[in-house]
DNA sequence: CTGAAAGCGCTTACAG
DNA sequence: CTGAAAGCGCTTACAG
């Protein structure tokens, strides 16, 4: 079908690229010069009524579209941005991909979106590959632990903004949540109805939101005067099977937890899982909002962030940036806030 | 902190794109020919190891990245793929996003993505402007309902294929749901479980998706001998408003329904929590799986479809596109599931 | 093994 | 109002 309107060619290649008509095909057959066919394409002045409509027909009638990718090697900007981030699909980074992209949109330019996995290489690998192309910017949700492989891409002109989590070993624009402070905000919240032997699970140490949210915890526990005991506090990774695991350890025993703080939503659900099949209630509050929370029973009291925020926030500064704004680099934070939705009220057992 | 490493310049932009060096300048550090470098850069035989050690310094010294906008200008594929579709920030289209990028990872593509938000225009606006990039192919999931906008880029060798719904006006590869099918499974099902006045709420009509799914319920109520009352039936889009006000009047009255069968997820969601809120218990049944259906009080059972194998199944159909097949356009139909977890199988009132 | 010339399809700077 | 020439930074085709 691709090539019915055409003459055949040898390769699936030759069909692909050979047939499009350039400026100076449609030069030819508008019987003018290319700069003219130039100008009425990008709606120059300068031409005359009676030029532009000849040029205009020989453009529908070649089916001629500009070529942008030689305007961009002409013009320097490539009128686009790249958006690295952990998982495209995770229900917390799609809304901030969508908010990236909105602003991207306002501001003329195209999005190149790519999931790093969480590893650092493809990380780096993916960063690299949108400078390579000349993204005007960076969007960049880090998985890596050092950015000092985007030193010379920045010192070239590569607006870049980190978001949800900061740059590390270099010095750049930074858009976070307020991680710890929600943290401990949670945490107190649990004390304040009563617990005192509170567990907290998370994410791999040194993920930033991971390390900064178990301080907070760490921080409540402190100021009420509560001591943490090591194995109340497991860190490492989402996986189902293993917060499972590490919260019926927990719930059990002795000196089993009465509350529990997840966090991060992965977490969030899996506990939810688990305590769903217990018998004795156990309080929750979960880092991060997600859907349905307030239709589970009992409600999932969260600290909710708002990830479309955080998106719209750092693509804001980037096009600052692209602007030409030059102050010093900046962190900016946005507050977590507590939504109490039944599981984090539940009383200690008596 | 941009120009540190640099000599100031009078604008933004000058710091942004005059500094770059190219393989000219790499060239000259090196005291080799242009094409030297460009052979050491592309990993290509035939240069010796002390020639490329120099090349390598001057590289490193100038901290030198190709520029692949020129690149791609040369060559033709721009080894990028475009992926548009409604919402990027939708829980069932970011799974297929992510599928989409992962299979273009490993083509050795980039993804541009971008949103329609259901508007015609800007899903043409979008995907020409990608053309207009000159992206290899293109993924859509298709806001308008006449794509012969896209003849000319598609005969000048820009591979589409379209999913969730199909093209219109255009013959082109298509990776779809059966719909019909999974929605008549899933009325089935109600009518086994004893329910004869069962409602219908869906998207806007002329969404292709929208369409064969109330067709999939009409058919199995017919196939029931059941009639089907007119304001048993409302098409209109997605708002919660306007699901809550068509669920309480469909739900009121002495024809009141005693099932309904909700034609998408967001639908899903809002007629979840309406039913929380009353008495009298309706059973239903949703089209599209989603995160915690079985956490709820009862689960709720769903015509499961899997979004992310859409997502891989055209985006492999296109690179096999790009890798030369030219059979005629193809349309791949993958199966609904039902997933039965409570809510589904209630009984109708005594 | 190496490199000078031409060209990808546009825009820029300039001249008429 | 219009257009010829040069050039963006690479790769291709060719010659030495």
């Amino acid at each position: 079908m691709p090539d019915s309107q055409h003459v055949p060619r040898p390769t699936a290649t030759a069909v692909r690229y050979g047939s499009r008509p350039t400026m100076k095909d449609v030069a030819a057959r508008a019987g003018v010069g290319l700069k003219t066919v130039s100008r009425v394409v990008n709606g120059e002045p300068g031409v005359t009524a009676d030029t532009e409509s000849r040029v205009r027909a020989a453009i529908e009638a070649l089916g001629f579209r500009r070529n942008d990718s030689a305007r961009i090697l002409r013009k320097g900007r490539t009128a686009s941005i790249g958006l690295v981030l952990e998982d495209l699909a995770d229900p917390f980074y799609s809304p901030l991909s969508r908010a990236v992209e909105e602003v991207a949109r306002t501001n003329g330019s195209l999005l190149f979106a790519g999931s790093s996995a969480e590893v650092p290489e493809r990380e780096e690998e993916l960063a690299l590959a949108l400078c390579a192309r000349r993204v005007d910017g960076l969007v960049i949700v880090p998985a890596s632990d050092d950015h000092r492989y985007l030193e010379p891409e920045i010192a070239a002109g590569i607006a870049t903004v980190f978001v949800d989590r900061p740059a590390s070993r270099i010095d750049a624009d930074a858009v976070l949540t307020d991680n710890a402070g929600g943290a401990r905000d949670g945490v107190a919240h649990l004390i304040a109805h009563g617990h005192r032997r509170i567990g907290f699970i998370g994410d791999r140490p040194h993920i930033h939101t991971a390390d900064e949210r178990v301080r907070g915890y760490r921080e409540a526990m402190a100021a009420h005067g509560l001591a943490v005991r090591e194995d109340w506090v497991s860190m490492g990774g989402t996986a189902p099977d293993r917060v499972r695991a590490e919260l019926e350890r927990m719930a059990s025993g002795p000196d089993a937890i009465t509350a529990l703080f997840s966090g991060n939503n992965r977490v969030t659900v899996t506990a939810v899982r688990v305590l769903s099949e217990r018998d004795r209630p156990i309080a929750l509050v979960g880092f991060d909002d997600f859907e349905l929370a307030d239709l589970l029973r009992p409600g999932v009291t969260v600290i909710a962030q708002d990830p479309a925020r955080l998106g719209r926030t750092a693509a804001e500064m980037l096009f600052r940036r692209l602007d030409g704004e030059t102050a010093e680099p900046r962190r900016v934070e946005l507050p977590g806030r507590l939504i109490p939705r039944g599981s984090g009220e539940l009383p200690p057992p008596q």
